[in-house]
RNA sequence: GCGCCCGUAGUUCAGUUGGAUAGAACAACGGAUUUCUAAUCCGUCGGUCGGAGGUUCGAGUCCUCCCGGGCGCGCCA
């Protein structure tokens, strides 16, 4: 496949021609041997160099310079580059490639087609995205943000690369923790202090925190005050709390069992409670532009009725074992096993983990399951995903090895003090708040910077700036890694940030329509020759564009493709510098529009790919 | 106590399967605009890659130990 005249990577075509070169010239002892191309380090010695001669020279007990010359004189021509010779190699064994300039603009003539390289090899996959994970009467804050904004980006990579995706919102809609809220609600309702179609998220989050506290016995403090005999009104306000505490669990527990028996009052306070959480939840996926739709919410209440099953299933297959007087699934390689049931013969979210794994695996088909989530929590799944390989309920049916389970741990949002990102006041910042902080410093910036602009353009300009600013911030650094959030630095509009990247595609769309304006034609298939040096680094940024797409596929981290994006940014904003596009004549005018052409289309493609808006002025 | 993650320039971050002289950006300083958006470009300054051993022709990258920071560790979710 790699071999078709279509091919347009030069690190294809040169791994193709030097791995036959190599076979050729080692026989059997070089194995398989990987050609090992890549870009060239020191690019005034090459665009590319080749590594392979060092490690087969030390399998073949020969100096590398000599295994390097014996490839070189196996090699065949290879049309792309320039022809090979001893004086090539250098230092220790590379071999430095350059490519012949005809050359660049004919690879970049086959990698300009509608799909920019991007084809589905293989057979495409169903690919499980588990994102967002938002919880019933909570606000959402910066913990949400990054599972929504590397969810979403990973999402639109598979399918970029032509593979099926179903987006999973794991809603935290269960439980006990949920069942006190609804109570504390019921209780606010019943007794005329609230009314139901007018609750707040803000009312809920504070509920919610007040629930808490209620159900909290501070048996702790009440053992202190009789040991230090604190007296007599002391213990009794503390025995009174205590007392108190366990009557509302009590009360939240019987809340539990009449929404697990669905009767209607309280689902109905319930429901209401999803629906003012869930509305905010889209809201905010709309603002970010992350594609997340009421259908994919399938919260842990959507497996309740399932969880009895699997555990009896679990016994009875003897997967799961008694432990401790709980029901546990232990996993190979890990101390703590998974637990599938309380003593008390309540579930546990592994549970319901589990009845989801089931479900995407074996309903939605699922080959590959990602889930987006904290990396606080990679002890726990790699318990669920153990116990799910175990059980069979992580492979699809007639499938003879499990799906791909993967935990794509994000780190922690920080605050520019390097602790977790808070308000002053400590509490969690709220993710619109955020999010209308971020547009409303965009605005103020474009506002002074694009003073022709109607105000209506300005305002959409900086609701796409403001979130380009944002994404691009946490896409752009390494997924597991905490990060710090800097208003500041993410929309300084300089350096390596969104603002920037968008500045060099309008910056071509402008070209563009200046082009229009001044009746200068535009000839998509005008041959590109690439002379000045920025011509030809752009040329070779726009050729890695598919195999780094593929690359954050594989490794589940977005950040690579962001790092290529900013690399064509910066290349473009030099080649703009030195090469005047419209200014210029004839051939070269036509080339350098044409490059022009690749390079918005690729920065455009990649930014959507990301899930960053794009613009076309600002 | 056990486990996982992290440690790279003053700051924020890259660094591909182990490959040449560890790269950007910000900050600081100095330049560039009669020409397509200067929200830009070019240059200068800045590093014992947490430390010590080891493997290797070659280590920021792999192994061992140590230091520092974060997180987690059966009946919460």
């Amino acid at each position: 496949m790699s071999a078709q005249t279509t091919e347009f990577d030069p690190v294809v075509i040169l791994t193709n021609a030097f791995g036959r070169a190599i076979a050729q010239a080692l026989g059997d002892n070089a194995g398989a041997a990987d050609a090992m191309i890549a870009p060239n380090k020191r690019p005034e010695l090459g665009d590319f160099q080749c590594n392979a001669a060092m490690p087969l020279a030390k399998r073949l007990g020969e100096p590398p310079r000599t295994v390097a010359s014996k490839i070189l004189r196996a090699l065949e021509p290879v049309p792309i580059i320039e022809p090979l010779t001893d004086a090539d190699i250098a230092g220790p064994g590379f071999i430095n490639i350059r490519l012949r300039p005809e050359a660049i603009g004919e690879l970049l003539a086959a990698f300009d087609t509608p799909a920019l390289g991007l084809v589905c090899e293989g057979e495409p996959e169903t690919v499980v995205v588990d994102l967002c994970g938002v919880n019933l009467a909570k606000q959402m804050h910066v913990g949400h943000l990054r599972s929504m904004i590397i969810g979403d980006a990973l999402a639109r990579i598979f399918e970029r690369l032509g593979n099926r995706t179903i987006r999973q919102n794991h809603v935290g809609d269960w439980g006990l923790p949920i069942a006190m809220v609804t109570h504390k609600l019921q209780e606010e309702v019943d007794s005329g202090r609230m009314r139901l179609d007018a609750v707040t998220l803000d009312d809920l989050d504070r509920l919610y925190k007040e629930a808490q506290r209620d159900c909290t016995a501070d048996t702790r403090g009440l053992a202190a005050a009789r040991r230090w005999r604190m007296g007599p009104k002391a213990e009794a306000e503390l025995e009174a709390q205590v007392t108190g505490a366990e009557e509302a669990l009590a009360d939240a527990k019987q809340t539990l069992l009449r929404l697990q028996r669905q009767e209607p009052a309280t689902v109905r306070i319930w429901r209401s409670i999803a629906d003012i959480t869930m509305a905010e939840c889209l809201k905010v996926s709309e603002q970010l532009g992350v594609r997340l739709s009421a259908e994919d919410a399938a919260g842990e209440s959507s497996y309740a009725a399932e969880l009895a099953g699997i555990a009896e299933d679990l016994v009875s297959r003897g997967v799961a074992e008694m432990s401790e007087g709980a029901l546990v699934v232990k996993v190979e390689g890990l101390d703590q096993p998974c637990l599938i049931k309380k003593s008390d013969g309540g579930f546990l979210y592994a549970t319901t983990d589990m009845a989801a794994i089931r479900r995407r695996v074996q309903q939605f088909g699922a080959d590959r399951v990602i889930y987006c989530v904290d990396s606080r929590q990679s002890l726990h799944f790699a318990q669920v995903f153990g116990a799910a390989r175990r059980s069979g309920y992580a492979t699809k049916p007639g499938a003879s090895t499990p799906s791909r389970l993967e935990h794509a741990a994000n780190g922690m949002v920080l605050g520019e003090d390097h602790r977790p990102f808070k308000t002053r006041s400590g509490e969690n910042v709220k993710l619109a708040d955020l999010i209308s902080e971020a547009m409303e410093r965009a605005g103020n910036v474009v506002a002074a910077k694009s003073r022709d602009l109607p105000a209506d353009e300005v305002a959409a300009i900086a609701r796409a700036v403001g979130v380009a600013a944002i994404k691009y911030a946490d896409l752009s650094n390494d997924r597991i890694k905490d990060y710090v959030f800097s208003f500041d630095r993410m929309l300084s509009f300089e350096g390596n940030t969104g603002p920037y990247l968008l500045y060099a595609l309008v910056r071509i769309r402008s070209i563009f329509r200046k082009a229009q304006e001044r009746g200068i034609g535009f000839d998509r298939h005008a041959p590109i020759l690439p002379s000045a040096p920025a011509e030809r680094a752009l040329a070779l940024v726009l050729l890695r564009y598919p195999e780094t797409v593929r690359a954050a596929a594989k490794h589940l981290e977005p950040h690579r493709l962001c790092g290529l994006l900013y690399e064509l940014a910066t290349a473009f904003s030099t080649f703009f510098d030195a090469c005047p596009v419209l200014a210029s004549e004839g051939a070269t005018r036509a080339g350098r529009l044409r490059l022009c052409d690749i390079t918005a289309r690729v920065l455009a493609d990649g930014l959507t790919t990301l899930g960053i808006p794009t613009l076309e002025r600002m």
